[in-house]
DNA sequence: AGAGGGTGACC
DNA sequence: ATTATGT
DNA sequence: ACATAATGGTCACCCTCT
């Protein structure tokens, strides 16, 4: 086996990181190397809950518990913990370190089955059955867990800390790092991307927001300081949980932050750990740093000021206009310009505070109300567009119909580079914005473009949404590469983010609606002369705030909503913008849960009602008085033309007092022939509403399961009860076999009844349950919220049920955004002992903590190949990096499903490969070689068990099992 | 006319 | 869809 | 708890190229 080769440096620093990492690479023959990380791998086990136990469970305080506490418990029990004294912290901090040092004795000492211990329980089979295994699993996991959770959370800070503190071995001993680093422009390496070593989170900010925080620098140091200290103290708060060495640290640094004047040592302290971040952005902030110096100089000093009162005062934090708005501002009745969304935006991304974000778009929205003419609602709605990255509302669906390939195409033709050099430095940058921004400031701009506006933006987004047929690709790239001249500064970065679809500042739709409501609340103060007091203001923000959230989720137009708003202020807002059929509202929705405890847990004492979760699209069905049918999909889509056949067969379905109403439901595939439900991958295969649909032509059939009524009549039924709605649903609609049923249910409330019922939705084709609240404000709906009051249970959820596979990386892919200069997804395979090959089955991006990710970065890297080894089958995935498959990973999966592109098993079951239905990356199995992955043999049995335990249930019609139909 | 890439919808 | 993270 | 942003597979549809 021929590793690939590097140069001297790659070597060294190889060796270096390898010690770093503490792994231990065994030669076990000739030509294979087992890798053994220790790293935070295992404690990912369980993901989310992790964190969550962290909290949770003092050593103490373990002992088996019957079940894992609820998230709301968890974060509650949080709070409660990070008040525990240091002392207690520290022992912690003490024994765990012990726990792990135990560890590492026993992965150094002992073989690899002997470090397998309890986490190999599944020997080297991780492929379970749900069904046999699934109690089992459950006993022997949970009171394991508790165990091991606190060794787990302590060792991720602990990283943090090693990383830390390795960044300033690296700049005290002769730069190790610099070596290493520099070496990516060496000729001979296969350019490495410049990478912060830092925790991830020291680098938060990214290249992104870089340009923006060296925009500070240069105008307002103080500034700076303060922002390089908080960065500091998050990393230092994370590893403060360990030796006193770094706790001077800590708490100088803590101190400097909160003082935030602070300079001289604690300042070195930060330059130390902040400083190879800034030699690797330093060229990208100074290409970027002109201009911004250029927009902020002239305020500089009242920024100084706005920021000390507003770091104090919650009222002026709300008013940060002279911040948001570019110099000499614009006129009353002016477009808006572009430069001042920019610059907002920079603003927005270059700070991770909720709050502040929230009122610096208030301001500018702010601004732009100001500066409208009277009775001008569209330069706000607009910008409102704009911010959310939309062109109208969902329903009417226009689409940009532009990614990231015509995008790369476009920005190569307005700067003038090629592909590959635009795609390179994607891989770099890890934003096609900046990409741009950067190709941009690069040229030398001979005239001065006139100032985009935001309503030439929207204007020339919407000509490309609507542009189609012969040539309109080449129209679409001619109208971004116009729109890129035009831009200035960081412009480009945001237009080219918007064609994208997203504009990752870390604020989205849910925080523009507060924005906007806060922007309302203070234009009417404004307007009215008013000047309330501090917490008349406080509570009037609040009550707007909640006022447009609740009017927008039930009425999820920008086009009615800001206009009202504007008309009669947030008094009327209400009042103006109600619920009305024809227009979706955002459906409810509801909570992973991990075990059926949990579900107890929350409801204890309460009544509760567990449903089918239905493999199905989630499809919100309106009638209006006239008899117009409409359906909307999860996301507000009109799926009207994609289901006529709905649409058709409703009308039997409804008793004759039913004139209006609004149904939740779900839309499963059913087989009319044996009245059985067919998979998700069924329903998929419908055609779309991009044409009409013929009833006729329809071959995959659908039944609706509704569940919910949110208005019958006229009148809107969100703040009743679920009981009284669920009442009013069978009273006013009929079941019709294979068109339209009830969800099926059942009040039970008891641990077995629950995990029946779960078993038998199962063989039914369904997904899980969904638990829902039946009485008392609980149980009302609450449109768009992801609340406790629904809580979704399925078996892959929970811990240790769910099918899980041991899988090699074969594969890697260039992340982007906050995963720039990681791996962000990789190619995953199965291995065939037979043909002794690899096939590929599944991509996987998530379930990897951010140290997770620089792990295998570092990991991995290395073992980065030339190309594509002959032995792995690779169908259609073409990852950025080929792997030597050596690194063995556990995944978890909800489903199988036959793929189109993927190897694995392939002629087994199908033709087809198989693949992974919501894959997701458990933790490292170092304990196995690549050679011990799952086989296809394994996987094609897990896809027959999976088509059986569906097709299982005996179901007739009219069985009589009471509950409105047959299933 | 058909293949293949790209995009956006669903989950 | 699932998951991790910051406030 | 909430909001946000990373990322998954599969399908139909559109456009472009052959």
């Amino acid at each position: 086996m021929t590793v690939t080769r590097c140069d001297a440096s790659v070597e060294s620093m190889l060796a270096a990181r390898v010690a770093r990492l503490r792994l231990t690479s065994t030669s076990i023959s000739t030509s294979t190397t087992v890798y053994r990380y220790k790293y935070m791998g295992h404690q990912q086990t369980l993901g989310q809950d992790a964190r969550c136990k962290f909290f949770e469970m003092p050593p103490g305080k373990k002992g088996p518990q019957p079940h894992q506490a609820s998230l709301a418990d968890m974060w509650g029990g949080g709070k409660k913990k990070e008040k525990k004294p240091k002392e207690e912290q520290k022992e912690e901090k003490e024994k765990e370190k012990e726990k792990e040092v135990e560890e590492k004795e026993e992965k150094a000492g002992t073989s690899a089955s002997g470090s397998v211990k309890e986490e190999g329980k599944k020997g080297t089979d991780t492929v379970t059955d749900p069904f046999t295994v699934a109690s089992e699993n459950a006993k022997r996991k949970q009171p394991s867990s508790p165990a091991k959770s606190p060794a787990r959370s302590a060792q991720q800070p602990q990283a943090k800390k090693r990383r830390v503190i390795e960044s300033d071995d690296e700049e005290g001993a002769a730069g190790k790092g610099k070596v290493s680093r520099s070496r990516s422009a060496s000729p001979a390496a296969p350019a490495e991307p410049p990478r912060k070593l830092g925790p991830p989170k020291g680098k938060g900010k990214k290249p992104a927001p870089k340009a923006a925080v060296e925009e500070d620098m240069e105008m307002e140091e103080d500034d700076t300081d303060a922002r390089e200290a908080a960065t500091v103290k998050k990393e230092v708060a994370a590893a403060k949980k360990e030796v006193a060495a770094t706790k001077k640290e800590a708490a100088v640094a803590t101190k400097v932050a909160a003082s935030a004047k602070g300079k001289g040592k604690a300042k070195d302290k930060i330059k130390k750990v902040e400083e190879e971040e800034m030699e690797v952005d330093e060229a990208a902030a100074s290409t970027s740093a002109d201009e911004g110096a250029e927009e902020l100089e002239d305020e500089s000093e009242e920024e100084i000021e706005e920021e000390k009162v507003a770091s104090k005062n919650a009222e002026a934090a709300l008013d940060r206009k002279t911040e948001v708005d570019i110099p000499g501002g614009w006129k009353v009745g002016a477009p808006v310009p572009y430069a001042a969304l920019a610059k907002t935006f920079a603003l927005i991304e270059a700070t991770t505070k909720r709050i502040e974000k929230t009122s610096l778009l208030t301001s500018l929205l702010l601004l732009v109300i100001e500066r409208s003419k009277e009775g001008d609602a569209d330069s706000l709605l607009r910008t409102v567009y704009i911010c959310i990255n939309r062109l109208s509302p969902d329903y009417i669906g226009i689409e940009l119909g532009i990614g990231e390939s015509i995008l790369i195409k476009a920005i190569g033709e307005s700067t003038g580079r090629s592909l590959a050099i635009i795609k390179s430095d994607l891989k770099k940058e890890g934003d096609l914005g900046l990409v741009a921004m950067n190709s941009k400031n690069m040229q030398q701009t001979l005239f001065k473009p006139k100032p985009l506006t935001v309503p030439f933006v929207f204007a020339n987004l919407k000509e490309i949404a609507l542009s189609s047929g012969h040539s309109s690709q080449n129209k679409k790239v001619s109208i971004i590469t116009k729109l890129l001249a035009a831009c200035q500064g960081q412009e480009a970065k945001y237009i080219v983010r918007s064609l994208e679809g997203k504009l990752r500042i870390g604020l989205a739709e849910r925080t523009v609606l507060v924005a906007l409501a806060h922007a309302a609340v203070l234009a009417e103060q404004q307007r009215a002369s008013k000047k309330w007091n501090k917490e008349k203001l406080a509570s009037r923000l609040e009550e707007g705030a909640h006022v447009v959230k609740s009017v927008y989720s039930e009425l999820p137009s920008y086009d009615k909503v800001v206009p009202a708003l504007l008309e009669v202020g947030i008094a009327g807002l209400q009042e103006k913008c109600k619920l009305t059929p024809g227009v979706p509202l955002k459906p409810m929705l509801a909570k992973p849960t991990k075990a059926i405890g949990e579900v107890l847990d929350r409801f204890e004492g309460k009544r509760f009602t567990c449903e089918y979760k239905y493999d199905g699209e989630r499809a919100q069905v309106h009638r209006l008085e006239d008899g117009t049918v409409g359906v909307f999909s999860r996301n507000s889509e009109d799926m009207s033309k994609k289901y006529p056949d709905l649409v058709e067969q409703l009308p039997h379905c409804i008793k004759e007092s039913t004139k209006s109403f609004v149904i939740d439901a779900e839309a499963v595939a059913i087989d009319r022939s044996t009245g059985k439900l067919m998979p998700f991958q069924e329903l998929s295969k419908r055609e779309t509403d991009r044409k009409d649909v013929k009833v006729e032509d329809i071959q995959v059939r659908v039944c609706l399961f509704a569940f919910d009524l949110l208005y019958l009549n006229g009148e809107p039924l969100l703040h009743r009860d679920l009981t009284e709605r669920r009442e009013l649903l069978r009273e006013h609609f009929q079941p019709v076999d294979f068109e339209f049923q009830f969800a099926k249910s059942s009040d039970n409330e008891s641990t077995e009844d629950i995990q029946a019922f779960l078993d038998e939705s199962v063989k039914d084709g369904c997904e899980g349950l969904m638990v829902k609240m039946m009485e008392s404000e609980a149980s009302h709906y609450e449109p768009s919220r992801r609340s406790v009051n629904w809580l979704k249970l399925k078996k892959d959820y929970l811990a240790g049920v769910g099918d899980s596979l041991d899988l090699v990386v074969v594969g890697g892919y260039y992340g982007k955004g906050k995963r720039t200069n990681v791996y962000g997804a990789f190619l995953l395979a199965c291995y065939d002992a037979d043909s002794e090959e690899y096939q590929t089955i599944c991509k996987i991006g998530t379930g990897f903590s951010e140290e997770a990710l620089a792990a295998h970065w570092d990991v991995l890297r290395p073992l980065e190949l030339e190309k594509c080894r002959g032995d792995i089958k690779a169908g259609g995935a073409k990852p950025d990096v080929w792997f030597e498959p050596r690194v063995v990973w556990e995944v978890l999966t909800a489903d199988l499903s036959l793929s189109p592109v993927y190897t694995a098993a392939m002629g087994l079951i199908d033709q087809r490969g198989i693949s992974l239905r919501f894959p997701r990356f458990i933790r490292v199995r170092d304990d196995k070689n690549a050679d011990d992955a799952t086989g296809p043999d394994q996987i094609a049995e897990m896809y027959e068990r999976q088509v059986l335990a569906q097709g299982s249930s005996k179901k007739q019609k009219g069985d009589g099992d009471g509950d409105d139909g047959f299933w």
